[in-house]
DNA sequence: ACTCCATATGTTATGGTATAACAACAGTTG
DNA sequence: CAACTGTTGTTATACCATAACATATGGAGT
């Protein structure tokens, strides 16, 4: 397991760090980061990759906090709404944002062999699709972008299938 | 109901225009267009806009072609997998192929107003995603590009109220 | 014609995702 | 304290999708 980046890193600290920094931001912006809240992206934090609701769920009920489907889905779409964390339409799961606080439109390359995300930065308003949508007379408020395909460790052991 | 290019057109024709277009596509490639998946990309030109799995289950039913989810399902995969169709992530919905035989990346503007849905064009592996998926060593083999925003005719519905 | 095989359809059952609706409670503001 | 806002708890249900197996249908080869 070491997704987002594709790279290794040091797990532990950038949980802690994520943490923080979401706890500062909700104090300056007066937002409520509950328990749940705050264990739900402490979840999507550790696990560090993409992760259903019922997934959430099930660590909520065994902590005794929360039993119901509707509690995985308020604390998710709390840290969705703020942007703390997003959602992977193309896998109909949830995972931790990797730079909060910057203001960005994200773009997710999903890895079809070991299911890792990265997030990387799209301007969905400015290439092709921006003209289209301009010829058009449409204006976008949001984008979902999503690549399929395989991530760096996966094509190294497709070619070289020493396991 | 005006969809796709947002434009008004002569929808009788384009629907059979597909349809024939569909039809020797199949013929030429050897494909098996059987009633039902003809009549499920017909629906999906006729109804013009993104249409659940279970709203075409609806249709199937009431005409005696099929009553259970997977007939519904097994026809839109064989459009889908051939490009006559599309599967819209954000709505879990499929829509028609505006341009099948090309050969293309689809990328949908999404109306929230009206769900109408317009396909355009997009090159994902240019661009700034392109780009990151090249440095990360990712291979990018499929990509879905979903915006959303307003389309024109909801856009001037907000601004003059006149209803 | 008959068997074999591939493809397509039919059906049952179930699994996975998501939300509506309402009850209860906490904090805080006037 | 009363009214309000925001959060959580709970029930029930709706919606989306597929596994697994049974049944047909239509060639290809003999």
């Amino acid at each position: 397991m070491d997704p987002l980046g594709f790279e290794h890193h040091d797990h532990r600290h950038c949980v802690h760090a994520a943490l923080a920094a979401a706890e500062a931001h909700c104090a300056r912006h007066r937002l409520n980061l509950t328990p749940v809240r705050r264990r739900v992206l402490e979840l999507l934090l550790e696990g560090h990759r993409a992760m259903g609701a019922y997934d959430i769920l099930d660590h909520l009920r065994a902590e005794g906090l929360g039993a119901q489907p509707p509690v995985a889905y308020r604390a998710l779409d709390f840290l969705v709404s703020h942007g703390f964390a997003h959602k992977i339409e193309r896998l109909n799961a949830f995972i931790a944002c990797t730079h909060p606080e910057t203001d960005h439109t994200p773009a997710f390359l999903i890895c079809r062999g070991c299911n890792a995300v990265a997030e990387a930065h799209a301007e969905p308003t400015r290439g092709m699709l921006g003209r289209a949508a301009a010829e058009a007379g449409f204006e976008i408020e949001q984008a979902v972008v999503e690549a399929l395909g395989r991530c760096p460790n996966c094509r190294k052991a497709e070619e070289a299938p020493c396991a």
